[in-house]
Parts: structure tokens; sequence; C-alpha cells
DNA sequence: TTTTCGACTTGATCCAGGTCAATCCGGCTT
DNA sequence: AAGCCGGATTGACCTGGATCAAGTCGAAAA
């Protein structure tokens, strides 16, 4: 792997405070490889023989069942994904496919849970991670049980402003149809989604969104910290 | 607390590999309490300020945004419920209420996270610990997501005749109100979805349910063990 | 026994959101 | 420039599920 790509990894909070030695190890164990757009890395329901750390690209997380399908998370750079599964040696619970073409770091799970075992700041760093996606995916089926589809909509606006730099002007950070399946519609109710926001005074140009009344905005989505803010 | 608890808390997943110092800590700094029923214990948004542990009795997880209420979970004994909060420090996202008269272990979060940075044997049971609830809410947002009504229901009726011992033949662990909130929906589309069920076989009396054609039962709700499993 | 109260059911109606089909449109190819 | 092609939008329609309003039932209290 590139050596400038090395540091970034080191510096995630997942890996930063472990052992130089176990994370040499780790390092020593995995493969770097990059995967075009839309190929499908892991399939749920296999056993979860690496752990992947997207460096490069992004991922889509997402699940099948009956002919459906539905869009999870979507996994940015630089971070892991599909920790859990890795911990306790079972089946990967989520598939995945890269959204575009990615780099992507993958280490044997094998590696992964010799050095839990054998370095117990990794252990601890283990517990801050799990505990976060924990918390993180709480939010999300509150967010879902308690809200309608236009709420679940205007918070995410909302987020995605504040990530952007709170300019009241946004770049969709994915295509329409799965932030769709992210908030858990269809892109045809999204489209009506974003009309029924209009006398919010959102509109909406290809993937630019602008916020024209963020204050009307925020007086239908209420959002909460305990469901949206991404913090602790 | 009453000495014969005492071996049923420490074989706890969570706690049964650290060690006996450290165990010991902590049932010194806790506070066994018994509460009535519909005792809300802990409010959403409070800071985490104990890590609970149910002996007797049980527990309803559930969040409320903008007057509407949802249950996130029923904590039965013997188990520990807020742990992840409680690692970081953070404050619940959950409300906690009784559901009946119940026992509940209290340890102030300052010892756990005190056990957690000195033991790490414990350490590493946490790590499993919130990997596994990690992993439950993700099947629950898979089901929420994938699913109708109606096939969460024959699912759930699956899983509970499962834990009960195959015997077609459920008692309903709790309220019907609860069993509707846990899966998202209402109390009346409860009734209703259990009438969709009687052609196959699903027939209810109270709080005893018949599945008079499990076969049948199971083709419509395609139970998958990557969804609905509780294992792993 | 009667009353009462809460849980559950049932019915009528409404609405959010899904489905299906017909465009529309911007970027690519040829 | 003409022709795709896939995402997005729009419209028409349908349906799952919510809501509101009566009932019904059963268990506990009087």
């Amino acid at each position: 792997m590139r050596s400038s790509d090395l540091p970034t990894v080191r510096q995630l909070g997942l890996f930063q405070s472990m052992a130089d030695s176990s994370f040499e190890k780790l390092v020593q164990a995995a493969y770097l490889q990059t995967f075009p757009a839309q190929l499908e890395l892991i399939t749920e329901g296999d056993p979860a023989d690496f752990l992947y750390v997207v460096i490069d690209g992004s991922v889509e997380l997402f699940t099948r069942w009956n002919d459906r399908e539905s869009t999870l998370a979507i996994v940015r750079p630089v971070s892991t994904f599909i920790l859990a599964a890795v911990i306790k040696d079972a089946v990967y619970l989520m598939s995945a496919r890269t959204a575009r073409k990615s780099r992507i770091l993958i280490i044997p799970s094998e590696n992964v849970r010799e050095a839990f075992a054998e370095d117990d700041a990794f252990a601890r760093a283990i517990v801050v991670e799990l505990a976060s996606c924990y918390r993180t995916v709480v939010k999300e089926q509150k967010d879902l049980k308690l809200r309608t589809a236009v709420e679940r909509l205007a918070n995410r606006l909302l987020r995605y402003d504040h990530e952007q730099g709170s300019q009241g002007r946004i770049e969709l950070p994915y295509d329409k149809r799965t932030i769709a399946s992210l908030i858990g519609m269809t892109p045809e109710n999204l489209s009506r989604a974003f009309n029924t926001l209009k006398p919010y005074g959102v509109s909406v140009d290809g993937s630019i969104v602008t916020l024209g009344d963020i204050d009307a905005l925020i007086r239908l989505a209420k959002p909460n910290r305990l469901i949206d803010h991404d913090a602790t």
C-alpha cells in the first residue's frame, strides 16, 4: 500500500492507540486492492473473513430479503466497516458494494481477532468503536419508528447542511435513489417529499439543494440530538 | 443484595470473565433496589450515571419524540441494559420504565468505566456484549425496512414459538399494545394483522396464540437467520 | 352482584406512501 | 447532430396502515 495512506489508517480511532507491533502485524497481513464501481465486495450470510477499511472511494452497505433491497449505510474514507461480524467470528449481516471505484484495505479476520486478544489498547478501542456504531443504529431505528418520510428527509437535509458548513446550500452526497433507500422510501416518494418541502424553502436543482428558510425547516423537522446529532 | 442473586449476575457474559477483585468492587459500589411497575427509571437525554441489571421483573426500553412514543425493547432477567451510554460517558438514547414490579441492580457508571480501564478481561467481555447488541439492532432495522407489518408479526410469532419450545402454542410475553409498538404498528393494526394471519392457521385467544399451520406461516413469513435468529 | 376501568377489537374513514406507467432530461455514444 | 440510456420526475391509482369512534370483554374493586 502507498506509504502515504498508512498514517491515515493508523490515525483512525480504532487503530491509533494500539501498539506499533500489533499494527505492524495487521498491516503486514492486509491487502490493498482497487475495485471498480458497483462491485459486490461482500454478501450477507457469508462468514466474516475480512475487516474492510475504505481508503478511497465509497462503499454502500445494503441488505436484501425476498426480492426487496434496502441501503443501510454509505461508508466514506477513511473508515472501517463490518467490525462486529469480524470480532464475533460470525456471518456478515449486510452486503457491501462499491458505490464508485474504490481503494480498500482488507485485513484477514484472524489477524484482527489475534490483535484483539493480544493488544489491550486495541480491545478498548474496539469497545469505543462498537459503542458508537451501536448508538448510531439506535438513532436510525428511532428515526424510522418515530418519524414520517417527510420528517426524515427534512432532518437529513439539515444534517447535510450542517456537515457542509451550514451554507443553506447542499450538494447531495449520493444518488437520489440511494438517499431514498437510506431514508426508507421509494425514489418516487423522495421526489414528492422534496415537493412537500417547497413551502419550507427547499428547492432542488439536480444534486444541489438550497434551504431558503432554515427556521421553517427546523420547525417542521424538529431535529433532536438524541436522533440526529452525530456526536457521542 | 441477596446472596442468591450474586452468582447469577456473576455468570452473565458481561461479568463472568472479569477478575474477582474487579467484580467485588463493582458490587460494592452497586445498589439493589425494588421498583414498582410503570416507574420511569431513566429518561433519554439524561447523562448515563448508572448501568442497570434487571434481576427480577422486566423493563421496557422506549423512546419519545414529538408526542410519539415507541417501544424499542423489553429487558428480561437477568441482563444488563444501557451499557453503550455508560461506556461512552454519554447521555442515554432510550428511556426505561419497569413493565412490572422489578428488582434492579444499579452500578454507578464511574465504577463500570474504572473496571473497564483496569480489567482487560472485562474490556473484552464488553466488546462481545456490544457486538451482540449492535447486531441485534441491525437485524431489527432490516426487519423494519424490508418487511410489512404482517410479515413482521408472522416472524415474531415464529420466534416466540421457537423460544417457547416449538409447541405451536404461544403465550404472548407482553401486552398486545407493547408488542404492537415493538413491531412498529398500532394496536388496532395488530388486531387486524392477527386476522390477516387466520388463513395461515393463526388463532388468538387472549394472550394465547396457536399456530395451526406452521408450514403455511413459514411460507408467508420467510424467516431468515440474518434477520430473525437470535444466535450470533 | 354490580360497577368500573382498562385492554382489546371492530368498523368507518382517511392519508401516507407504494406501484405502475409514461415522460423528461442530461450526459454519452456514435 | 441524432440517438440512446439511466436517473429523475410526474401522474394516476391503489393499498397498507393510521386515526377516530364505538363497542366488547374480562378482571378487579365495591
